[in-house]
RNA sequence: UGGGGCGUCGACAAACGGCAAGUCAGGAGUUUUUGGAGCUCCCAUGUGGAGGUUCGAAUCCUCCCGCCCCAGCCA
């Protein structure tokens, strides 16, 4: 893209930019980044910043870097490098040849580290982590000195290298920043920019003893990397006045840093500590459990990349701690498949009907409409005999008034074939439950419509009981009963939904999905839209729920089943 | 009781001293071979509160109230 859009929905963030921009800041260039820490999988919170950097870089004209903060490597693995970089990749971005981590830069870091030394804002502090906190103050007392702090800088120089050399344990000595006790801002009381670690490093191995920290690696990192706008979540504000302080000392570029509100989603949690225990207790069977917030549990469910993207869009960005309803996530990806989703007939909890007048031996294959939304995806044929199945839900025995399909000497219309009329139920001696219903079809109807005018209030979906495929479909809820996990009791694990899926075993699907590859969306019509799971194979096929369709009846029972209670 | 932020509809979110956008949710209707989708309409005499400035205030000023973040050698 080179000549920047104008950005369809501005923010406050975009107005800066734009501002900047028009104002020559930078040259007028904008260059943004993705700086994730390698130790987690990203989720949909991990998107809104995404799609923001990515986002913007693009409707400027600028780029935007995937770098990994990867300054701790007591947390940080490789398998979430992997995995951070297929779920940028899926949603649609590209770093192009702009993968950076930020130890890259150890080399660079320990020696702006050495010229803050020299210019005597920096020492390097032997207080233990149990002293340090003490002479840190608390939120309404200042802090006290080090007495390390006014070592000369020779002294300090000799220690740092020595640091570096791996003479000194873990937890031994720090290299902090000298800048001021009682300072309300905690940020500022002297912090810790390198410590002595001796650990192995995913990418460095074994080369590094001390690790520079947060604070540090991230302003310097956006420095060399000649970032523009250093976009980050609100908890960093704090943290700028000590972004622009290293920055200013040494005089190098200065990006800027802005922040904004992080994503907050209804019935979920979107934190790494709260995600891990999931995974790690077993409440959930991974990281793309397809009920995860996750982007591979996201992806596995069946959301689509264009879906995330414009999910982001319409929640905005702004300063304000918000929570964004689970319901707006789930228009868009319905707003999406309405369009794109093949339409397929599939019965979920198989009730067999009969259809007494159709021969024993007869089969005919009936037109069915691909996507009423676009015509363009054609046509397909669908087999209709005497043994069908319609859904358990579409029928009932005594009826509500409200109640618009089946029931005992009802006529409803079976979508793309024929009118049937039930004629009789057969039920299970013992249990007294349906098994069985015995209709009549209209042979005139073939299609769906009646020659002689009549109206029918429902129009059904069906597979044939000699045609279908058996598959396997499992079934979503929330992951968790309260909007808020955890408001009432404090532990988010007490609102775990314990009913959040379900899996049907025993489903039919048309024939036409024989084959049908993992990852392919469909929509079952009058149920929702649907995705083939990897665990699929050729013997037996296996659905995700990603969403059903808005479902006015569930609605309407609902308010007859509260009206009933009360008697 | 230190420092930094934030308060606009049930949920998000615009507004940049001049008629409180839009979206989701909710409601009503219309249409329909998906109780889907679409289409139409309704849903903040009011912006946390109280004062003030102004012809005019969500917007500027003052005070108050509420919520979030910070005391890792995490990011």
């Amino acid at each position: 893209m080179n000549n920047p859009e104008i950005p369809k929905h501005s923010d406050f963030i975009r107005d800066i930019v734009t501002e900047d921009v028009r104002n020559n800041k930078y040259k007028g260039s904008v260059q943004t980044r993705f700086p994730p820490e390698p130790n987690g999988y990203l989720h949909i919170g991990h998107s809104k910043s995404i799609c923001l950097n990515f986002g913007i870089a693009k409707e400027f004209g600028g780029l935007c870097n995937l770098r990994f903060d990867d300054t701790n490597p007591s947390r940080e693995d490789v398998e979430y490098v992997d995995s951070i970089k297929e779920d940028v990749r899926w949603l649609g971005f590209d770093w192009g040849d702009r993968m950076f981590y930020a130890s890259d830069y150890f080399e660079q870091l320990y020696q702006y580290a050495v010229e803050l030394i020299k210019i005597g804002k920096a020492y390097v502090c032997d207080l233990n982590a149990d002293q340090m906190r003490e002479y840190r103050g608390t939120l309404t007392e200042q802090g006290k000195e080090s007495q390390y702090r006014n070592r000369s800088v020779e002294e300090n120089l000799d220690l740092f290298q020595r640091m570096r050399a791996g003479e000194f344990p873990d937890g031994s000595h720090t290299l902090r920043a000298k800048i001021d006790m009682t300072s309300g801002n905690i940020n500022m009381r002297d912090p810790v920019i390198y410590r002595v670690m001796r650990q192995t490093h995913h990418r460095t191995g074994d080369k590094w003893r001390i690790y520079p920290m947060y604070d540090f690696a991230h302003c310097f990192s956006d420095s060399i990397e000649k970032i523009t706008h250093s976009i980050c979540t609100l908890e960093f504000e704090d943290h700028r006045p000590l972004y622009d302080w290293f920055l200013d000392q040494l005089g190098v570029y200065h990006p800027q840093q802005i922040e904004f509100a992080r994503l907050n989603l209804s019935h979920t949690v979107l934190s790494k500590r709260k995600l891990i225990q999931l995974v790690e207790e077993g409440y959930v069977s991974g990281w793309d459990d397809p009920r995860m917030p996750t982007i591979a549990g996201i992806r596995r469910r069946g959301y689509t990349p264009e879906s995330i993207r414009n999910f982001c869009e319409r929640i905005g960005v702004a300063k304000r701690d918000s929570t964004v309803e689970m319901p707006l996530l789930e228009y868009c990806i319905r707003e999406d498949l309405n369009k794109s989703a093949s339409r397929v007939m599939a019965v979920l909890r198989p009730l067999r009907v009969v259809i007494e007048n159709y021969s024993e031996n007869q089969t005919e294959e009936l037109d069915a409409i691909n996507n009423p939304e676009d015509p363009g995806m054609g046509m397909r044929k669908v087999p209709f005999s005497r043994v069908l199945y319609i859904e358990q839900d579409d029928f009932r025995e005594n009826p509500p008034k409200q109640f618009f399909r089946l029931a005992p000497g009802r006529e409803v219309r079976l979508r793309y074939a024929y009118f049937i009329k039930c004629t009789g139920v057969v039920k299970d001696e013992q249990t007294g439950e349906v098994i069985e219903l015995r209709c009549t079809y209209d042979p005139t109807t073939r299609g769906g419509d009646a020659p002689d005018g009549r109206k029918v209030k429902a129009t059904l979906h069906w597979v044939s009981a000699g045609h279908a495929l058996n598959a396997e479909v499992r079934l979503y809820d929330y992951l968790f009963t309260k909007a808020t996990p955890g408001e009432d009791s404090g532990d988010f694990k007490t609102d775990i939904n314990m009913d959040s899926i379900k899996a049907l075993k025993n489903c039919s699907v048309e024939p036409g999905l024989a084959g049908a590859a993992p990852g392919s969306r469909y929509q079952f019509e009058r149920l929702g839209y649907f995705c083939v799971d990897p665990d699929s194979s050729e013997q037996k096929l296996v659905f995700n729920r990603i969403v059903t369709l808005k479902d006015t009846w569930a609605k309407v029972e609902k308010t007859i089943k509260k009206n009933e209670g009360p008697k």
